[in-house]
RNA sequence: AGGGGUGUAGCCAAGAGGUAAGGCAACGGUCUUUGGAAUCGUCAUUCGUUGGUUCGAAUCCAGCCACCCCUGCCA
């Protein structure tokens, strides 16, 4: 850990070599460089239509990231040109995520605040000739449009001259006309290889209430329209956007110098996030919600933003991660193990530890006096000595999990057996002298001895002991439920469907199990959104599910387990 | 088929004519009061492929192959 760092937190000869910079960086080095722009600014701009997911932690971590790495700005701009798709509900949300994600925004800013602006520069581009309102139907456009391979046609209306194109677009806003009756569309070029360019829709008439501008307009402009003006207006130099925008750039660039904008903003599309095990698609998000597959769309086993969240995922761990996958062009999907190392790594050092017993296999000390009891003094956190430690109490009645004993154990497994000694961890060794079993053949209870020269999980004379294990006074646990997430597709890539097949076939049938367990009593004060490491188990954190005296946890993620795989 | 992109290890990803960074995963060792953590080590004679240029190519050139995106009045 003690590395010489240079000032950002990185080696300085990597910094010397340019090392740790994406590609986009690079790019904004050059154009500094040149004199293209002479500060760095950024925006994330989401539609509010739906929810956050860890894709947009992606876009978010490097928009915020590549303005403060260049001393810029980077906006929060809300890309809300559809009324019909758009809620305030989700604007609420967006901005709750972004800002739990740990990142501030400059400035806030609409779409819907530059509709009078848009306007205007739409008037003037149908004064210099490059727009023009057109009567087709949206099904003739589409025909007109031409295929991949054959060029479009003009529209009749294409020559129309300004002056009635003015009016017409004028009583389009004035909602002269129905909805779909006319639409004002860009004068580019219909045989253009890139169908983006033959003559673009850049308004449409839409009679429908916006979340903020209400009734004020009933045309809206488009996306390929408002997001390039929006930029420019607001300053921004670097915009970024996902690849499949990419055949959109010459139409981004077209909007901004045929205005002649001030500001000469400029489109860098970089490849948007997979994960395996899991969708980031908002259509299937959807549909897990709306069918129920889920419960809502903060379920824990979600990749939306508020799902991470509520399944206890820190903010730091999703940037850490964001920061290590990189940034570049080629389609990838990244393994969820490096996801979850991330959320480990930040958990181990950050989080207290507790004992929970999931599977209770009752274990009697038979030489411990009855009625007795122990405070034990137990660390908190061995990573972090300022965590402190607890107390927690032991006697003659203890629950320790099934798993830790084995009645006839294999060569490797070295917990509870007839005969074995182990360590009750900060407790004392204990050793298995007789079982009981039920009528079914099945262990249901341990006779144990304890060492009293062990208190504290040591022994004096030096003798070690294999195992050990977490346990629980029984007569002091307090029953909780914990809900045991896993990966919601079996499917690696649910995305690749089979032939036939649907993505809702790859879903984990088992993603959730509600276990009734028994909790140490600290627990009992654990607030909603604590979390805690559960000895040898896993990561788990309180969930508003919970009632008093009797929380719910949600397992975040489990300890890594190189045992079990060897078995 | 027309256009636009992308191919470096099981998964991400640096690399910019001088002899393949780093992370995740995996596998060994050490250590350990979590079968966790920590720590040490192993893991690409080769960069989709075939040719070419060069003293020298993942980097430059040409061809081929594979995959992704584009025919919303969605974003």
């Amino acid at each position: 850990m003690e590395m010489t760092m240079g000032p950002g937190g990185r080696p300085p000869e990597g910094e010397a070599r340019g090392e740790g910079k994406n590609f986009i960086q690079h790019l904004i080095d050059a154009d500094l460089a040149a004199g293209n722009y002479d500060r760095v600014q950024t925006r994330f701009p989401p539609e509010p239509n739906g929810y956050l997911h860890i894709g947009h932690a992606k876009s978010i971590c490097l928009n915020f990231g590549l303005a403060v790495a260049n001393g810029g700005a980077c906006n929060l701009r809300f890309d809300d040109t559809n009324p019909t798709k758009e809620e305030q509900e989700f604007v609420d949300s967006i901005m709750e995520d972004v800002a739990w994600l740990g990142f501030q925004w400059d400035n806030l800013h609409f779409a819907s605040d530059y509709f009078g602006d848009l306007y205007r520069l739409a008037e003037k581009l149908i004064e210099i000739g490059k727009a023009y309102v057109c009567d087709l139907s949206a099904e003739e456009i589409r025909e007109y449009r031409g295929t991949l391979t054959e060029p479009g046609r003009e529209s009749p209306y294409r020559y129309r001259d300004p002056e009635e194109n003015l009016d017409l677009f004028r009583r389009m806003k004035a909602g002269e006309f129905p909805d779909g009756s006319r639409v004002l569309r860009a004068k580019i070029d219909m045989a253009s290889p890139n169908l983006n360019l033959r003559d673009p829709v850049l308004y449409r008439i839409q009679k429908s209430r916006h979340h903020r501008t209400g009734d004020d307009w009933c045309i809206y402009p488009m996306y390929d329209y408002a997001h390039p003006l929006s930029d420019a207006l607001e300053g921004v130099t670097h915009s970024i956007c996902t690849m499949e925008f990419e055949d959109h750039r010459p139409l981004y660039d077209w909007c901004i110098s045929s205005l002649d904008m001030p500001v000469k903003s400029r489109q860098i599309e970089f490849a948007r996030l997979n994960i395996t095990y899991t969708v980031l698609s908002k259509r299937k998000l959807k549909l897990l919600v709306e069918e129920g597959h889920v419960n809502g769309w903060d379920d824990p086993r979600l990749p939306t933003l508020s799902g991470i969240r509520r399944r206890g995922y820190p903010a730091a761990a999703i940037r850490a991660f964001c920061e290590s996958i990189g940034v570049a062009k080629a389609n990838s999907t990244v393994d969820i193990a490096q996801l979850e190392f991330f959320v480990r790594d930040h958990l181990n050092y950050h989080t207290p530890r507790a004992m929970a017993v999931m599977d209770p296999l009752k274990v009697t000390i038979t030489n411990y006096p009855e009625g007795q009891v122990e405070m034990m003094q137990v660390v908190n956190n061995p990573e972090n000595k300022e965590a402190g430690s607890r107390p927690v109490p032991f006697s003659r009645d203890i629950l320790i999990e099934k798993s830790d004993f084995m009645e006839f154990p294999s060569k490797k497994f070295h917990r509870l057996s007839p005969g074995a000694e182990i360590r009750l961890q900060n407790a004392y060794y204990i050793r298995c002298e007789d079982y009981r079993k039920d009528e079914n053949g099945e262990v249901v209870e341990l006779f144990c001895t304890y060492d009293p020269k062990t208190r504290g999980g040591w022994s004096e004379d030096g003798r070690r002991v294999k195992g050990t294990a977490h346990w629980l006074s029984a007569p002091h646990a307090f029953r909780g439920e914990v809900r045991l997430y896993d990966r919601l597709f079996v499917a690696e890539n649910p995305d690749e469907t089979p032939e036939g097949g649907h993505f809702l076939d790859g879903l984990n049938p088992a993603s959730m199990e509600k276990v009734a367990a028994y909790l140490e009593p600290s627990l009992l004060e654990a607030k909603v959104g604590d979390a805690f490491q559960f000895l040898r188990q896993g990561y788990f954190v309180a969930d508003r599910d919970g009632q008093p005296g009797r929380p719910v946890f949600n397992r975040i993620v489990s300890l890594k387990d190189s045992f079990k795989k060897k078995g």
